[in-house]
DNA sequence: GCCAACGTTGGC
DNA sequence: GCCAACGTTGGC
């Protein structure tokens, strides 16, 4: 059964657009170091999945795209470059500690929709994203991507 | 830039 | 195992 989650992502650093220029539109979804989302990383994200591509630190943040799992769970290379401001040498190879995921573009919102639409949006009460903070990947029922595809409008642009 | 939330670290 | 100190996320 097809899941949905919401990654989060600073704009500034990798946003929508940088994924939509990425080669074959997709990209390792890497660096995310925290133990809960890591989890769900190695564990919960399977292919095909939904992912709503969420910017934090945006003005105003907003949901900004439809991504979705290419490939599943698999050691973050990055934990393992010394050159990566992401590296972790505690990490060792025959037991890594951090796991990234591959996603792909789908497409953008036909409009962004904003943090402040979401908390007053009928039936995203219970999001995650309006609930936890620092969460940077996170579940998402079918109910709320239903919810958030309506609100985005008619179907999403192509991207 | 501020600061609340909250995860992580490390002394004990 | 507790908890204070510290660092980071991320909204505002």
């Amino acid at each position: 059964m097809r899941r949905y989650w919401l990654l989060k992502s600073d704009p500034e650093e990798f946003g929508l657009e940088h994924l939509a220029r990425s080669p074959r539109r997709t990209t390792c979804w890497s660096g995310v170091r925290n133990y809960q989302a890591r989890n769900l990383l190695r564990d919960e994200l399977r292919r095909g999945d939904g992912v709503l591509f969420y910017h934090s630190q945006a003005k105003p943040p907003a949901i900004v795209g439809i991504a979705s799992v290419v490939r599943e769970g698999y050691p973050d290379p990055t934990q393992f470059d010394s050159r990566s401001p992401q590296h972790d040498p505690q990490s060792e190879r025959a037991d890594p500690r951090w796991f990234a995921v591959d996603i792909r573009f789908e497409s953008r919102l036909a409009r962004p929709l904003t943090l402040p639409e979401l908390r007053a949006a009928k039936g995203l009460e219970r999001m995650v994203l309006l609930h936890r903070s620092r969460l940077s990947v996170q579940p998402v029922t079918a109910a709320e991507w239903r919810v958030v595809l309506r609100l985005a409008g008619t179907g999403a642009a192509a991207g």
